[in-house]
RNA sequence: GGCGACUUAGCCAAGUGGUAAGGCGUGGGACUGCAACUCCCUGAUCGUCGGUUCAAAUCCGUCAGUCGCCUCCA
């Protein structure tokens, strides 16, 4: 098939065509989240755009198959033996085990993500259900002298590989590991640079989760995950690797060295990274600023599909800047685009030389390195030009594959759904009835003191050209 | 200290050599008993200073500001 997508390649620092490995099918995968707490929106922003990704190249018309790994052991807050497992840390907290953190959380990210319509990977793969290919992994590199054993723990040796820094233009004399003040030096390894692949000796003698090895009990580094899990769904080679810009290094530096001397050829020829998500301060973290998750918006009364339109208008290798003021003008924006695509009818014949032109252009728009922005622009285009009805209906309902907004049903569902109950809605219409006699009299006064007795009660009432509508204020 | 990114109207943001998309908001108008909704109209010469070019937001250099990475992070 044709190729028209092109998207930017940190491997080659370059926007690149993208041919798959197979002609048609798309092996893809995404780093997933490490389910010691809640996913917040910054962290969600990486997962809206490679579920962006992943449905532009089905709307292309490839097969994907498109892999998760869920981290739930081995991801230490620090690389040296003195970092503290976050699953530990995330159990201690609320005092569950490792395991309960661990359903809770993942549970509590993909309830995020449908919120998000983010599509679910095909495969999702716990790090603790492939405890056995680590091993087999680690065993090979050893064998192929790529690892060593010092002080109880196994270490990948960076310093067997030509080039251990793909990512980066900086030589590798330039590039100081650890010149960061709060960095501890691990005393057992060779080089700055090398990586834990298994732990047996730590200093943090009540980690809850431990696996026999060859090498004594212990447990995963971080790292091994994501070349194992990938490996064991999508075979030695892949097309488009995601995750986020924190994990070019050193997690996916880390894990192109290990894959690569485990199967002794290139490994992944795209990699896709998505920018952050700041605030006024900084990058978003868990620690600093608010901590906003989806719940909390939805707290705040804002749809959590208007965060997915704020992701979509801007470009995903721009770090966008989260603040309530950005975020009131795209839900005011959500909402007129729902109501604007809601009040379509359905019906008649679609002109389909329209329908092909507008979806060329927002296809052009994706295949301009994922220029979701345009393609909004394109929808909008679309919607303000003299099509019909039903060429627009079904523009929108195309696109919406993509953009996965609800573009054609959020109106409609949203009216089905007022949110109180029966016996004061008949209240409301009944007070409505009352309003419009009142209306037809011309008793202004009494009119509008319907209004405001509905509105004192949280029911704001318009007199649209459909006729008398509420909802709550 | 090293490396990198970004800087476009009140806000978000597209645009990568030919004289600034789109959205939200603001203001004005139509509609409406009023309000809301809806519709129409409405705004910037692109951080600074230089350079290249017939032509630059777009290329090069400079300065400034913001942010990121350099073994916790999406």
């Amino acid at each position: 098939m044709e190729n028209k997508l092109s998207f930017y390649n940190t491997l080659t620092r370059k926007v690149e065509q993208f041919i798959p490995n197979e002609d048609g099918r798309v092996s893809m995968y995404t780093c997933g989240p490490t389910v010691y707490h809640y996913a917040h929106i910054g962290n969600l922003r990486s997962y809206i755009v490679e579920d962006l990704l992943e449905k532009t190249l089905r709307y292309l018309g490839y097969h994907v198959k498109r892999v998760m790994n869920i981290t739930d052991v081995g991801h230490l807050s620090s690389d040296a033996d003195t970092g503290e497992d976050k699953m530990l840390k995330g159990a201690k907290r609320e005092h569950k085990t490792v395991l309960e953190i661990a359903k809770f959380y993942t549970d509590a990210f993909f309830k995020d993500c449908q919120k998000l319509n983010i599509k679910k990977p095909d495969v999702v793969e716990p790090a603790t259900n492939c405890i056995s290919e680590f091993i087999h992994m680690i065993e090979v590199l050893i064998e192929k002298g790529y690892a060593y054993e010092s002080g109880g723990n196994i270490y990948f040796d960076t310093a067997k590989l030509e080039e251990y820094y793909v990512f980066s233009s900086q030589s590798e004399k330039e590039l100081l590991v650890g010149v960061r003040d709060d960095v501890e030096a691990d005393e057992n390894k060779k080089n700055k640079s090398d990586f834990v692949l298994w732990f047996t000796k730590s200093k943090f003698e009540d980690q809850e989760l431990k696996w026999e090895s060859p090498w004594g009990v212990g447990y995963p580094g971080w790292h091994i995950e994501c070349s194992c899990i990938s490996m064991k769904h999508l075979g030695e080679s892949m097309d488009i690797h995601c995750g986020g810009v924190d994990n070019i290094f050193p997690h996916h530096t880390n894990e192109i060295a290990q894959s690569e001397a485990y199967i002794g050829h290139k490994w992944c020829n795209y990699w896709f990274h998505v920018n952050h998500l700041n605030d006024k301060s900084g990058k978003m973290s868990k620690s600093n600023g608010e901590f906003l998750t989806v719940s909390l918006l939805e707290a705040k009364g804002y749809d959590p599909r208007a965060y997915r339109l704020f992701c979509l208008q801007s470009h995903y290798r721009k770090p966008l800047e989260f603040s309530y003021e950005a975020l009131d003008n795209i839900a005011a924006a959500y909402d007129k685009l729902i109501k604007k695509v809601g009040m379509l009818k359905n019906e008649g014949e679609i002109c389909q030389s329209d329908f092909d032109s507008y979806k060329a252009k927002f296809e052009a728009a994706l295949c301009d390195d994922l220029n979701s922005a345009m393609a909004i622009t394109v929808l909008y285009d679309m919607l303000k030009d003299e099509l019909s009805d039903c060429t627009k209906y079904a523009l929108a309902k195309s696109f919406d594959e993509v953009l996965s907004l609800d573009l054609t049903t959020a109106y409609a569902t949203r009216e089905a759904d007022n949110g109180v109950d029966e016996e004061f809605e008949s209240y409301i219409l009944t007070k409505i009835e009352e309003r419009k006699a009142a209306k037809k009299e011309k008793d202004f006064a009494k009119a509008d003191a319907i209004r405001n007795e509905l509105l004192e009660k949280g029911i704001l009432l318009e007199d649209t050209r459909e006729g008398v509508k509420w909802r709550k204020a």
